[in-house]
DNA sequence: TATTTAAGGATAATCATTATGGATTTTAAA
DNA sequence: TTTAAAATCCATAATGATTATCCTTAAATA
């Protein structure tokens, strides 16, 4: 949180108690939250802020390289403060999604890439967590 | 696009001249479109479709198992007429997404699966495709 | 051909996300 | 401390994709 404090403040973004506050809740957070989420969640110190604040926020904090928007829920859009290289499990049930840091060789043979360039990956694993796998 | 057919009529779904005309335009299609892009597509021989019937389309097509949807495009759902198990590769300028027809081994270590019961994984890689890097 | 039932199509509704604009707050300078 | 400029807040409107509704039309089947 304050290397994304240093960050901001580095390129004449202010420090809100609106900004500090979602901040604080995606610091260290594993739960890969949708911006309701997060709004929910801050809704409950700062009663009067906006989706407008988060979605703005989420999206400062996107061009500064310190959040990700993950792509793996159909539904909405969910966000990673992790941003180290990593791969995610998600639950077909519940969407949960876990991360999985692990390290796989994905090289893509010469024939099949042709003159792509190629610059990342990111592996989805489909399962069910235990809760739902109890669930039926 | 023959076996389509069949299915439909197995489950009492009607064979309709919007219907087929997605079926072969679907068929042996590589090019991961859109709902957009299907609709546009199908206006030219059937100006009166809807989108509505598209979607509807889509739908049955997914739930027969024919046809799978894409979340790998973070603007609009990608429909794919190849269900065997493959990969992809997303040009990340113009969204161009490539079949990566190859077997990648991604076994998650236990420590990191946890109890999770694992059911599939899919494989986006990210680059730039020959048209996009040559642009700059 | 008549009957049944699904599908088509126009359109409204919904939901997530983005854009707008005036009031407010922060920051820096005077 | 006062002032001014810039950035942010939030309410709300706009947008764009997708889903729902409802009435008309057409496909299947006997
Ligand atoms: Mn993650
Ligand atoms: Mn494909
Ligand atoms: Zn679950
Ligand atoms: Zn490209």
């Amino acid at each position: 949180m304050d290397f994304k404090m240093k960050k901001f403040r580095d390129i004449n973004l202010k420090l809100t108690p609106q900004r500090l506050a979602i901040f604080e809740y995606l610091d260290d957070n594993k739960s890969h939250p949708s911006a309701e989420d997060i709004y929910l969640e801050i809704r409950k110190k700062y009663p009067t802020i906006s989706f407008a604040t988060v979605y703005k926020t989420l999206e400062a904090l996107k061009k500064q390289g310190l959040l990700l928007e993950l792509t793996i829920d159909p539904e909405r859009r969910r966000y990673d403060p992790g941003t180290e290289h990593h791969h995610h499990l998600i639950c077909i049930d519940c969407k949960k999604i876990v991360d999985i840091h692990a390290d796989f060789r994905v090289d893509v043979p010469e024939d099949a890439k042709g003159s792509f360039e190629m610059l990342g990956n990111h592996i989805e694993f489909y399962g069910l967590c235990p809760e739902c796998k109890k669930k039926g």
